[in-house]
DNA sequence: GAGGGATTTGACCAAATGGTCAAGATGCAA
DNA sequence: TTGCATCTTGACCATTTGGTCAAATCCCTC
């Protein structure tokens, strides 16, 4: 039989893979994420991707059907992780707490996934034609649901009065920008977030910023 | 002749450029920012930007020698508009005006152009391949020099304490957002840059959110 | 250790695409 | 109007690249 749709005595462990699909997906996965970060969907290259990941092209197509499936698979997986962060502001905590511990979240992704961001930066430039639904559905509830916790906390006069999404959306431009422009910031200042130091810099400055733009004090972490 | 590198009799009038050759080498240009910027610099076809530019493939390739050259052309052609707004922050001029002009400027410039922010944030994600250069010379030259400034009102107690290359990246981060990511914005609230309300909107929140952020107060533009 | 499905690959194909070229059309100065 | 340079194009080519296929080879179960 040839490709992997029907798994024939497939009832093995783990979701109906075998132990050589699940690492060879999960090869192919990587090298695809680094592929089309780095050159877009049209530029990366089956061929490349296949070598990445240690295989033959042919092989790599056993495993996803065409290009597209591969691109669409590293989306979907990459796509949980990088709003997982948004789903945590909790309701009950401070603002300040729950904002700064968000905005440490994205700058912590932002330094671990810098090619997840910039991949999805890349989608939706390109009008996310392959995300757009979940743009639309998911993402769109979660926002609401979250503008109005902020709109909640302005309510109760914990903090300053803001446009929930306006800030929602500063706070991603900012911690986004430093994994997706890391190239400029190396050019212009030397360093970028897998520096420590400059990693440290960042979260204080983005975070006091935006706190102190909502009228907050920004919690200590770390004494200096 | 083939080509229009040799021009013979180009003494004509304007730098050496025919009626002709201004015109199509525009029409070119436009239509380039067109598609790389919704393509990227692969997923771009010569083809179809001679289309649009309603001409021939081959006729393109008689104003410019590949896709390269147009695509480095394209890039030239934007970034002076691109950087031109953070030349104008005036050291004598108070801090709250300086910057929300600033920003102000930038986010007009994500309303009107924001193919070329898009291209922009395209050619460095992609590790700036062709303006490596420009950021590590001009562009960094620039951003020094202002950092000075906003530095010097720090010391001069005007605005709050703030590393000013992070205060320059948020500008930069928020505004272009608007742009870059038009098609999520649009998704989650319905709206863009392009509608006038939206617009006003935006410019009073992120220049509210940075203002506040150090130390400021934002100066009414326009009353509500 | 034999049988059979799962895995892997090289050879191959068709379409897309960047670029060349020679010939023809056009605009312009004298 | 004529002559020449500029401009324009269709035909064509080489390469890249996504995807197919049949033939191995591997792995696991019985």
């Amino acid at each position: 039989m040839t490709g992997l749709s029907g798994q024939g005595s497939e009832a093995h462990k783990n979701g109906g893979l075998s132990r050589i699909q699940e690492r060879n997906r999960s090869l192919i996965l990587d090298a695809a994420l680094g592929e089309f970060s780095k050159k877009g969907f049209s530029g990366a290259t089956v061929e490349r991707i296949a070598a990445e990941a240690g295989m033959s092209k042919s092989n790599l197509l056993y495993y996803f059907s065409s290009k597209e499936a591969i691109y669409k698979a590293t989306l979907a997986h990459i796509l949980e992780v990088w709003l997982a962060p948004l789903k945590t502001l909790d309701p009950s905590g401070a603002p300040s707490q729950e904002l700064s511990a968000y905005i440490r979240q994205k700058i912590e992704m932002s330094a671990e996934f810098p090619e997840a961001s910039r991949l999805f930066a890349n989608e939706v430039m390109q009008g996310a034609p392959q995300i757009l639904p979940i743009l639309e559905g998911e993402l769109k509830r979660l926002v609401t649901e979250k503008s109005a916790v902020i709109e909640d906390w302005i309510t109760a006069g914990k903090m300053q009065r803001v446009e929930p999404v306006h800030l929602i959306f500063t706070i991603w431009a900012t911690t986004q920008h430093y994994a997706d422009f890391s190239i400029q910031i190396k050019a212009l200042t030397g360093k970028d977030l897998s520096d420590p130091e400059f990693f440290r810099e960042t979260v204080a400055s983005v975070t006091a910023l935006i706190l102190n733009g909502i009228g907050l004090t920004p919690p200590q972490d770390t004494p200096a």
